[in-house]
RNA sequence: GGCGCUAUCGUCUAGGGGUUAGGACGGAAGAUUCUCAAUCUUCAAACCCGGGUUCGAUUCCCGGUAGCGCUACCA
């Protein structure tokens, strides 16, 4: 196959988020995967405000949707906003109006949850309204009669609606099962229907990347296609993003997991975000999982995506199923899937030392530590190793940014096998030592161990207290290079607090 | 209720008419080590149920069950 590519050959892909909430992960995903699609095809990535809603739009959500694709590092090529287009959809309304294939209804809209739907069997269409004669449906109108313009399925016979999804495989309805959905609102605003449609074949989508719960309504979808006279495009579904609980994610029921700023929040990588939501319903199909945004790309295919809905596996939070805000000091780790936090942990082990530092430098500068990027720099090969997020740097390395350690239990200070005593003589002679010796790794190894043989003690007798009188807590980084990036005056201050302050009076 | 979709370890998934059903996270045990990590090794852990088709089904077909989705003048 040696085509030359045309652009008829270049997907157009959208991502038409309805700014009403913030951005989910499970928008997110489709964001990607439309992306994906796109970078991977050399086609076209567009972002489309379906902003038809007008009572449930906010800005603030455009915001949010900006600001979460914003974090992730992805672009698009080219943006548009439904509700600037509305003359295009009465457009095609019009046509398919015209053609005979939509009527108007005159009846009275619906308020609230209607009774239509629920055990009393399927509504499919407002009897009278779909047989008025053309004269009477225009007098009415023409009298200023509000109306709602309804699809008029072609229930009669026996029709099949058919597609084929990239993901699903072929789909057929019967179109007796589909009701005479709305096109335009009494008050002549589109529907979702009719706005997607008449957008998705004005913007000349080629494929459309949507979630799960849109492929019912994509037999709708194929008859507005076709009776404006467009060729439906090649439709992609996406397995759905469900809680622990089966049921989808909702900000309602699961809290803040669920909205992507709380991922950047507390110190995911965009990239391994993104890695940890590709990974969701879809499979590169050879075993990789940590995989750089390029990685993707090159392997990104409609025939990874799977079929059955995915869990997103984080914490539920209370049994009662109401999402209570976590105290200040609990361990946000404990709320996101695992997974998650382990590609993250990888992402990070990734970066380079300088990459990793200038990511983490406004992380603690944020926790209103004061902080020079040479500094950090130090720090970050101690702590790379450590953290599986970037927030956990600030408990991590804590000690290194403080001025004056937060008192600890003096009992830390005691070796294995040891006693208050020993803790005493070990740092009265690492005092002595570390006076005269350079603060270097080597150096500091050396001196170090020399002193734990001359006392008759094991080395890590000599250094836990030294630790703990350092750095606050038995769990640190290596001592020697967190010695040296602490420098001598530090180190010795602490270790003289220690002495003066921890182990007075503990005999 | 109607219609549609789905079903492999706890979770994400690979696979596919005959396999010891593979990988990963998480869990357990061990190695290494100045602690913690990281790393390495090992272990436990799955084909929803029932019928077919077939020499043989986890895989194909049908039914059931369960879950999810749609059933708005929301998107």
């Amino acid at each position: 196959m040696n085509q030359t590519t045309t652009s008829a050959d270049r997907p157009r892909v959208r991502f038409a988020p309805s700014p009403t909430g913030f951005l989910h992960v499970g928008s997110a995903r489709t964001f990607i995967f439309n992306w994906l699609y796109a970078r991977h095809n050399g086609g076209t990535m567009i972002l489309r405000l379906d902003d038809t809603d007008v009572e449930r739009n906010t800005e603030a959500s455009v915001q949010s949707i900006f600001e979460g694709l914003k974090w992730l590092n992805l672009s698009w090529d080219e943006q548009y906003k439904q509700s600037e287009r509305g003359a295009l959809h009465r457009q095609m309304a019009q046509t398919i109006f015209e053609r005979g294939l939509a009527y108007r209804d005159f009846t009275p809209a619906h308020t609230g949850d209607s009774e239509k739907s629920g055990a009393q069997g399927t509504w499919l269409s407002n009897p009278g309204m779909r047989e008025l004669s053309r004269e009477e449906s225009d007098r009415r109108a023409a009298a200023g009669e509000p109306f709602a313009l309804r699809f008029r399925v072609p229930r009669e016979r026996g029709e099949m609606i058919r597609f084929n999804d990239a993901v699903y495989g072929a789909q057929a309805k019967a179109a007796a099962d589909i009701e005479d959905f709305a096109l335009l609102r009494s008050d002549g605003m589109p529907t979702y229907h009719l706005a997607s449609c008449a957008d998705d074949a004005d913007l000349r989508i080629s494929h459309i990347i949507r979630g799960q719960d849109h492929l019912t309504n994509t037999f709708k979808h194929v008859l507005i296609f076709e009776a404006a006279g467009f060729e439906p495009p090649q439709f992609a579904h996406l397995p759905l993003l469900v809680a622990p609980d089966g049921t989808k994610l909702s900000k309602r029921r699961h809290g803040p997991v669920v909205s992507v700023t709380t991922y950047r929040d507390a110190g995911f990588l965009p990239e391994a975000f993104i890695n940890f939501l590709c990974l969701l319903g879809w499979s590169p199909k050879n075993d990789r999982e940590k995989m750089s945004r390029e990685e993707l790309v090159d392997a990104f295919s409609l025939e990874g995506i799977n079929r059955a809905n995915a869990v997103v596996n984080f914490k539920e939070s209370t049994p009662q199923g109401g999402w209570v805000p976590s105290p200040v000091n609990s361990n946000p780790e404990d709320t996101f899937d695992p997974k998650a936090l382990w590609l993250n942990a990888e992402h990070i082990r990734a970066l380079s030392v300088d990459d990793l530092g200038s990511r983490l430098l406004p992380v603690v500068r944020e926790a209103r530590f004061d902080v020079t990027p040479e500094k950090m720099l130090q720090i970050t090969p101690l702590v790379r190793e450590r953290i599986r997020l970037l927030r956990d740097v600030l408990v991590v390395a804590d000690f290194f940014f403080v001025d004056e350690l937060a008192p600890y239990d003096p009992a830390e200070l005691i070796p294995q096998k040891g006693d208050t005593a020993m803790a005493a003589r070990v740092l009265q002679r690492a005092q002595e030592v570390l006076a005269k010796t350079e603060f270097k790794h080597d150096a500091l190894d050396q001196a170090l161990r020399a002193a734990a043989q001359e006392l008759g003690i094991k080395a890590g007798q000599m250094f836990q207290p030294i630790r703990v009188a350092v750095c606050g807590r038995k769990n640190a980084p290596p001592l020697f290079e967190t010695l040296e990036v602490l420098g001598k005056e530090t180190t010795l201050a602490r270790i003289a607090q220690a002495l003066r302050v921890r182990l007075v009076g503990q005999k």
